[in-house]
Formats: structure tokens, sequence, C-alpha cells
RNA sequence: GCCCGGGUGAUGGAAUGGUAGACAUAAUGGCCUCAAAAGCCAUGGUCCUUCGGGACGUGCGGGUUCGAGUCCCGCCCCGGGUACCA
């Protein structure tokens, strides 16, 4: 055996040939009796060589395709680049070169590792976002969304980063601060584009019960969209005679509203104070809260400040006069940016109120608990109300949020209503390296779309690309400068470019159907592929790319574009891959590139190694004497391999084997069943190949004792070569045609036998009062008596039974006998 | 604060309520070798031991159970998400 060396560096290209020319991992449109699986892992964006993160997404993706495929489905699993963007844009204004030749150069080395990695892609499906053929599709996309309503442009309060000289949505914006360059963001108003995803905030939530996400995607996604019931109520201020709606989820405390609070950004708040003596001091604490950064405002646990606005608003339940004040703790962005206050059962109005010296009302009767005052409020719990109505007091506050709503209904003073946290998504962008927005501004016909014939709106070359407070694309003139599509004047093209997150809302769709030109995609197409079987990225797209897709389905669905509901019916998330602890990074200078691995150790080292780390949903920390342990587990596996398929002749299986040989053929039967399990619906890719291991272990000391005979010695090695291929696809190719002279991936899935699973006999636990005592072989067939009769038996319970009186005995058949005694 | 994860040997991690620590790494001893590497064999939670075995042991404290890493109650610590959302 220690003639043969396993060499990586001659195998995995070599096998990486043999796919490329036969274009093993090409699939057809056209249906056959399979059943269809489409695997996809989030695509990468790229940008400079592809890191250890990559090659743990697509080691984990391009082991449930080839589990998929060799357990008989006929599987999709294409792959792309997310090119359009601003970590491509910000890298090329830094060197200089161009994007277009950045990106160029940062997709040839995506393609050039993806083909080392040995990843089982069909590759006549690629595209980049980039691409005229891609983004032509982007704009028809957006055309179809402006026809129906679901793209508009509105002037209004806006996320600007000062560093990156753009717009930003909403989602974009982490504590304050850009997502990208970590610049605090300024609010300026200016006119957008937006997504009406709020129009789809109901479904948005509510589809979640038809998914298979791990729910702490679906939790963040339903927190996103923050949906809340309850109603919006009108308070009139009947000096002005302005009604001032305002959204509560708690109605049944209207009778404790004590004061009114507007936000400070709300236009009516000057107005208000006019004339009332107090709007010297309303203007100077507007002003200083507004100067305020945004960071420092959003913290609960700041002091709320405030000022009387002197003015009254009517309580619409009671008639009471309630005073006005303006407070920073509320926000114009939410709701009606006005709020009622019930100080006696909201904590942050209680605040207020001490503060201020304000009334505090109880109006829900309380079970006394820890916190609150010596009145025990605030009490924001239930309870029946009390100090409200004749009609309402004693009515538990649940029952009486309802009958408050239909009165106000009847009254005419507010209705049932749901309020949302989610915003509509921002996707105009004021920078060069995106898809352009495909309409036309015309001074008679306003904004145009351009018709659908004279896609793609090409992104021109421009030399000038930085960004300079509005599109780079406004000073390539000869592009702007157009004619109306409608009335052929003289017109101007829009300059923003379209967000990323826009082109790869879709791009799931487009793979179904990527060579069509005449089309997006047709709709028969993907309905024969769609939703994605099985998606896999990481946790940080939750509610950015998972929540626009699931947005952009929907919306393409409802134009009956799509027969699909959801992209993806089940979603993984794996984990980080960290070095020493930390995250790897540049400037720790704790990276470990998959290029060098690959080149030390091969791919399938490395692939394996990521995968039996742990497992992959959690983060992983990099060990290099754990990568060389793998490197032997492969090696050890080929090196038998090699040997077994020049000594021994290929035997089948004699049906009288026992012994050693017996064992080594139970082995590989459990192996089997193992790793099966482990595949099928869980990601226990550490256990599976665990279990590989503990076979190649067993294979390898029957090997070296001599023992076994050719039949089972070949059995066991060709089903582990078999079960180790998705994880390593070329030693398991190799391995296996050395031994069967076949390929593995046109093998079915081995099957176990339930003849070689079931032993003759187990290892019967012998435990008195729940401590294992001892441990004896016992027939597997035996009754309970036979089982509690042997465990009796045994000279090592006996110290353990002497003197004692039986109180019970367990017995689990398989398993254990436990004798209680006293 | 709230909502999710997680806490098991020196290390990464295994364990449908039923033998805690599979598998791997580090370590130790041995074989092979002139030597080293590779490979192979053995030991491998802690403490005690008359070497038969015994006691303890999965963050802490209780509980349920014949039996708890696993279930329940109350905490502590770590990681992530979210946070004046009315």
């Amino acid at each position: 055996m220690s003639d043969h060396r396993y060499d990586p560096s001659e195998i995995e290209p070599r096998w990486q040939q043999v796919w490329e020319t036969e274009r093993t991992w090409e699939v057809s449109n056209d249906p056959d009796d399979r059943d269809k699986s489409y695997v996809l892992e989030m695509l990468p964006y790229p940008s400079g060589e592809p890191h250890i993160g990559h090659l743990k997404v697509y080691s984990v993706g391009d082991a449930v395709a080839h589990f998929q495929r060799r357990t008989g489905k006929r599987v999709l699993h294409p792959m792309g680049y997310d090119a359009f963007g601003l970590p491509a844009e910000n890298h090329a204004i830094r060197t200089g070169q161009h994007p277009r030749d950045s990106t160029a150069a940062a997709i040839a080395s995506f393609q050039k590792q993806f083909r080392e990695w040995g990843i089982s892609i069909d590759w006549t499906r690629e595209f980049g976002t980039h691409e005229p053929r891609y983004y032509r599709w982007t704009q028809w996309i957006f055309l179809q969304l402006l026809e129906h309503g679901l793209a508009y442009r509105k002037d209004s309060a806006v996320n600007w980063c000062p560093n990156d000289a753009t717009v930003l949505a909403n989602e974009q914006v982490v504590d304050g601060q850009c997502e990208r360059c970590g610049a605090e963001v300024e609010i300026r108003q200016l006119e957008q584009w937006f997504f009406r995803i709020t129009d789809y905030a109901d479904r948005l939530v509510d589809d979640l019960d038809t998914i298979e996400w791990p729910e702490h995607v679906k939790t963040m996604q339903r927190n996103w969209i923050g949906r809340s019931e309850g109603a919006e109520v009108v308070f009139r201020c009947e000096e002005l005679g302005i009604d001032y709606p305002v959204f509560t989820t708690r109605p049944d405390t209207l009778f404790g509203a004590t004061f009114f609070v507007m936000a400070p950004e709300h236009p009516d708040v000057e107005r208000l104070a006019k004339g009332t003596g107090h709007e010297e001091e309303v203007r100077e604490y507007v002003n200083r809260v507004l100067t305020h950064d945004k960071e420092e405002r959003g913290s609960a646990d700041r002091e709320k400040t405030g000022v009387a606005l002197g003015r009254t608003v009517t309580n619409p339940v009671n008639g009471e006069q309630i005073p006005m004040y303006v407070a920073d703790y509320v926000l114009m962005e939410y709701g009606t940016g006005a709020i009622m206050a019930v100080p006696g059962h909201d904590e942050r109005d209680y605040d207020f109120a001490t503060k201020y010296g304000l009334e505090i009302r109880r109006v829900v009767e309380g079970t006394p608990e820890e916190g609150g005052d010596e009145h025990g409020l605030p009490y924001p719990g239930d309870g029946p109300l009390v100090n409200s109505h004749p009609d309402f007091d004693g009515m538990p506050n649940r029952e009486a949020l309802r009958a408050i709503v239909d009165w106000l209904d009847r009254e005419g003073k507010g209705h049932a209503s749901v309020n949302y946290r989610l915003r509509d998504w921002l996707l105009s962008r004021q920078r060069y390296w995106g898809c352009p927005i495909p309409v036309v501004h015309c001074e008679a016909c306003g904004i145009v779309p351009v018709p659908e014939d004279q896609l793609p709106v090409v992104l021109p070359d421009v030399e000038d690309y930085a960004p300079k407070g509005k599109s780079p694309l406004a000073a390539a003139e000869d592009w702007v400068a157009t004619t109306c599509p409608r009335c052929d004047a003289p017109a101007r093209r829009e300059t923003d470019t379209m967000d990323t997150f826009v082109d790869s809302s879709w791009y799931f769709l487009r793979y179904c159907d990527s060579a069509n030109d005449e089309a997006a995609w047709d709709p028969a197409v993907v309905a024969q592929w769609a939703p994605v079987d099985q998606y896999i990225g990481g946790v940080e797209h939750a509610i950015l790319h998972l929540l626009y897709a699931r947005f952009f389905v929907k919306a393409l669905h409802d134009l009956g574009h799509l027969s699909h509901q959801e992209p993806f019916a089940k979603l993984f998330t794996q984990g980080m891959i960290t070095k020493d602890g930390a995250k790897m990074s540049k400037n720790k200078g704790n990276v470990v590139a998959p290029g060098s691995i690959v080149a030390s150790h091969g791919a399938d080292t490395a692939r394996c190694y990521i995968l039996f780390i742990g497992p992959p949903d959690q983060d992983a920390d990099w060990s290099d004497k754990g990568l060389e342990g793998v490197h032997r587990f492969l090696s050890r596996l080929w090196r038998l391999s090699a040997a077994v398929a020049q000594e021994t002749p290929d035997h089948p299986i004699p049906d009288d084997i026992d012994g050693d040989d017996l064992a080594l053929v139970r082995k590989a039967h459990w192996a089997i069943e193992k790793v099966t399990g482990d595949m099928a619906g869980r990601f226990a890719f550490n256990t599976a190949i665990a279990a590989v291991m503990e076979l190649t272990n067993e294979i390898s000391r029957a090997y070296n004792d001599g023992s076994p005979s050719p039949g089972p010695l070949r059995f066991a090695l060709t089903t582990a070569a078999s079960l180790l291929f998705p994880f390593a696809p070329h030693t398991a190719s190799d391995a296996y045609h050395l031994l069967t002279g076949e390929r593995v991936w046109e093998e079915p899935w081995p099957a176990s036998d339930p003849v070689y699973l079931d032993e003759e006999t187990f290892e019967l636990v012998c435990q008195v009062n729940g401590k294992v005592r001892d441990r004896v072989t016992a027939p597997s067939e035996a009754g309970e008596d036979e089982l509690k009769a042997l465990a009796h038996a045994s000279p090592k319970l006996a110290p353990h039974l002497d003197g004692k009186t039986v109180v019970k005995e367990i017995v689990v058949p398989g398993k254990l006998v436990n004798i209680v005694v006293r």
C-alpha cells in the first residue's frame, strides 16, 4: 500500500477535465421522469479573490446538489455574479481601474477557483448582473412595476451617505451608519425612486408560515416589517380646527390619555405654537433636537425631553381637553408622527409625565407585580378597565379594546388600523456602476418609460465615474440627451442607477431560462424549476436580499409573470469561518486563502475539512492541524483503494460470510444508513464524514491484519468512496474508478440492506439504580424475561443487589436493563 | 430591555429521555528507520484504587423520572439580532 501516493494535484485536474469536456453537470429544461431539485447558493459578489466563506457556502451547496442527483433528482445548480454595486465601484475609484475591468478580473478569478474546487455547476446558465443581456430584463421588470404603480417617484426625507455620496434604503442603514462604509448617514429631502414593498407587508409576514426557513430569520423579517394592529384615533385641535389622527395599539387605554405629543419634525409644530407665547421656546427646542445626531436620539435610555405647545386637543372618548407637547421620543417616521400619551400604561409616557408633572391615570386594573411606582404604574399588562366609562368599566381590556374601536368607528372618530415599520424600498442611487433606470424626463410629458423594444438602456462608458452627489451619468451629455419616446421632443435620461439589490432580487429566475433573448424568462420554464428547493447563504442577508427577493416574486406573480409566490422554499444559513477566534481580515493578517489551501492540500481536503469542522450553521474556527487530519483521512482512503484495486480481484460478496468479513460489510451498511440519514433533511455533514472515517478506519485495520476476503473488502471500500463523493468529489471519483472502473456520479446512492443492519447480538447495559454496572452480550431477539435473567446473572451486579430488595425492573429491548433496589 | 442561538475533555465537536465524550486534533509510549518524515499499534475526563473496581463529572441551584447533557422552574456567562415603533 505504501507505494501508492495520494496526489490531489494530479487527481483533481484530471476529473475536472472529465466534467468539463463531458459537460457532466449541465441539465436541460426538458423534463424527464425524475423530480426536479433546484439547489442554489447565494451568488457571489465578485471583488478580489474568493475567500473562505465562499468555499464554505459552495461546499455545502455542492454536497446537497450531489446528494440530490445521486438520489434520483434532476438538479439545477447554476452560478452567476452580482457584479454591479458600490464595492466594485469604490475599489475602482481607489485603484483607478475601471469597474468594468476590475469586475471582469474578479469574475475570471472566481470562475477559475470554482473549477479548481470542483463545484458541480451548470455553466451554460452563467451570467453577470452587469451584462446588458441580463440587466435589459432588470429594466424590463422595473418598467413592469412602474406601469402597475409599484415603482414611483416621490420627494421625501431620505438617508444620505456623505461618503458614498448616494441615498440608501432603510435596510442599508445600520445604527445610523452606512451599511457599506460606516459613515454617519444624513437625512436629506430629495426626490427619489421607490418600490411599493409596503403594499406587500401583510403577505410578506403571512407567507413566512409557508416556507421552511430558520426561525430566527423569519423572526428578523417579522420584526423588520413590524406589523402592529391597533386603531387610528382622531384628536381634534378645536382652536385651529385641525384633526390629528394617531395610531395606537392600545385603544383600550384611551380614557387614560392625559396629554398628546408630536414629533419635532412634525410640519404643524411651528404653526401650532404660533401665538401661544410658547413660540420661541418651541422653535429653540425643535432646532436643538433636529441638530442632534440620530444616534443620540435613538436610545431608549436617554432622558426624554419636550416642551409644551400651548394648545390642547380633544380626547374623542370623553371630550377632555388634553395639553399638546412636542417631544423627542416621538418619531416622525412611524405612525402619524403624533401620539396620544397614556402615562399610566406606557413606560415612555410615564417617564415623560413624571418629569413634567403631568397627570397619570390608571384605567386598567392590574395584578400587582414587580416594578412600577407605589401604585404599580406604569402597568402595561392586561386586566379589567377602570376609571373609563360605565359602558366599559369592568370589561376585560382586550374585549374593551374591540368595543371602543367599534364605538369610535360608529362615531366617525377612529377605526381599526394596522401599522408597519417597513418603509417603501428606495432603489435609486446617485452612482455610476449600476443598472440604469429606464425612463426619460420630458418637459411636456413628464416621466416617460423607455419602450421595451429599446431596452436595454446601456450603461455608457464614462471616464470620470467618481461620485459627486449627483449621478456621474449626468456628465455623459450625449448619453443623457435623448428624445422623448412619446412626443419626440428633446428630453433627458434618468441618470440615477438602481440599487444592487434590485439586480439580485430576480437572478434565481433568470437561471431557469438564461439564454432567453425574447423575454426575461418563459413562465412555463420557470414554473418547472421554481421555487428554489434549497437556498444557502449567509444570515447577513436576512432582511435585505431575502426580503426584496420575496417582494419581487410576489409582485411578479401578481402581474401574471410567475405562478409561484415564494422564491426560496427552504433556506439554510451557514456560519462564518473565523481564524484564531476572529473574523478573517487583511488588517488582522489572519486570512486563510482558499487558493493556497487548494494548492497545498487539494480542493477535496479543503472542502471536506470545512464540512467536518462542525455543524455548518455555526461559526467555526479554522485550524491547520484539523485540515491535516482530514487530509490524512482522504489519503488513507485513496491509498487503500489503489492498493486493493491492484492487489485483489473483483469478487462478489459470498452469501455465507462471517467474522471480520461480516463485520466489515455490516459497518459499510451502517455507514450508508448513517450518511444517508445525516444528508436527507439535515445538514449534518460533520457526522456524515465522521461515519465514512469510521468505516475507512475499520477497513484499514482489517486490511493491515490481512484478514478480509476480497469481496467484502472491495464492497466496503467502494461504499466508502461512494458515500464520500458529495464532500470530496475528486478523491471519491478516483477511488471509485480505481475499484470498479465506473463513474461514481452515475451510480445510484447506495442503499443499506436491513439484513446487515441487524446484528444477532447486542451489548446489553446492566444498570442498578440507574448506574451502569456491567455490559453483557445478549441475543437480539431475547425477550424481557431473558434480558432480566442475563442482568441478574452478571457477577458484577451481585454486590450491588446483595441483601437489597428489588423494587422495580425496567427493560428497554435492545438497549438495557435497569434493576431498582432498596 | 426584548427576541433568538449557545455553554460538554487540553481543542473542534458526538449523543430519538437509556452506555456521556463518536469522529478529529493536540499529547504520551511503542513499532518501522542509520536518522527524520510518512505510515502503523497502543493510551487518552478528573480523583481514588488492594488493579477486581469505586466515587465524581455536560455553566450554577432546584425539580420531574427507574434513568436527565437532553424535559420543567429559577439564575449566571458568551454570541447574534433588535430597540423611544406608540
